[in-house]
DNA sequence: ACCAACGTGACTACATTGTAGACCACCCGA
DNA sequence: TCGGGTGGTCTACAATGTAGTCACGTTGGT
């Protein structure tokens, strides 16, 4: 499963997907609060890939669903983040903080 | 300048300086740093070349030193956070931070 | 003075992650 | 039934992450 950690991008996927419905988040909802949030745009090839690879190291899983608010008929797939998943998102993080501490002054900025 | 934000080990590394001394910090400490609070080993070969990178992207800089505590008569590199660092670790958190708004039950975890 | 061990650093090559763009299928309204 | 939007795949490539090896000057022992 070549690494146990995230990159940044994949982080913020699993992030993104946290923050929408308790039962998962549908791609381009995911996709748009990264681009809202984060200030950055996403291209759906990136961010497809990503999911693709989050997947194949289990961090993600998806069911097809149908979004309700939508006049949608055909199901999609809806992502969730597995324990895996968020126990990976929680040791990036971990590492971060543990480096961090003690910088607060000079992280926060005025900018 | 290719690209304008961070991977996670270039942040890694430009908080390990940070948190040296004010008058900056000695390559084998800041490895040593990194090992240590985020718990994983730095090969040092992925470290000067990612030290390399950014100061190509002008996030780091260096001057060459003689280390006070240490035995050793011979100069080495000196590093130091540039402003350009400095602001792009800034936005780089940020980015994370906005996307995590709202987790920090979920995140926190009892690990 | 000589040699081994070590610290510092460069260079090479490769794996993983990040990214864009083309392309396809489906559904829907004009 | 044409065209456009949405959801999604695939391909190819750029940037970042990583290990390993080579080289050289210092240090320390003898």
């Amino acid at each position: 499963m070549t690494r146990d950690f995230l990159g940044e991008f994949e982080q913020m996927v699993l992030l993104a997907i946290l923050r929408e419905a308790k039962d998962g988040a549908f791609a381009l909802e995911v996709r748009r609060r990264i681009e809202v949030e984060a200030g950055r745009s996403v291209s759906r090839g990136a961010f497809y890939t990503t999911l693709d690879r989050l997947e194949r190291k289990g961090m993600v899983e998806w069911e097809e669903a149908v979004p309700e608010d939508s006049r949608r008929t055909a199901p999609i797939r809806r992502f969730r983040v597995t324990p895996v998943g968020l126990e990976a998102l929680r040791s990036a993080r971990q590492a971060m903080e543990a480096l961090s501490r003690g910088l607060d002054q000079i992280l926060e900025g005025t900018t």
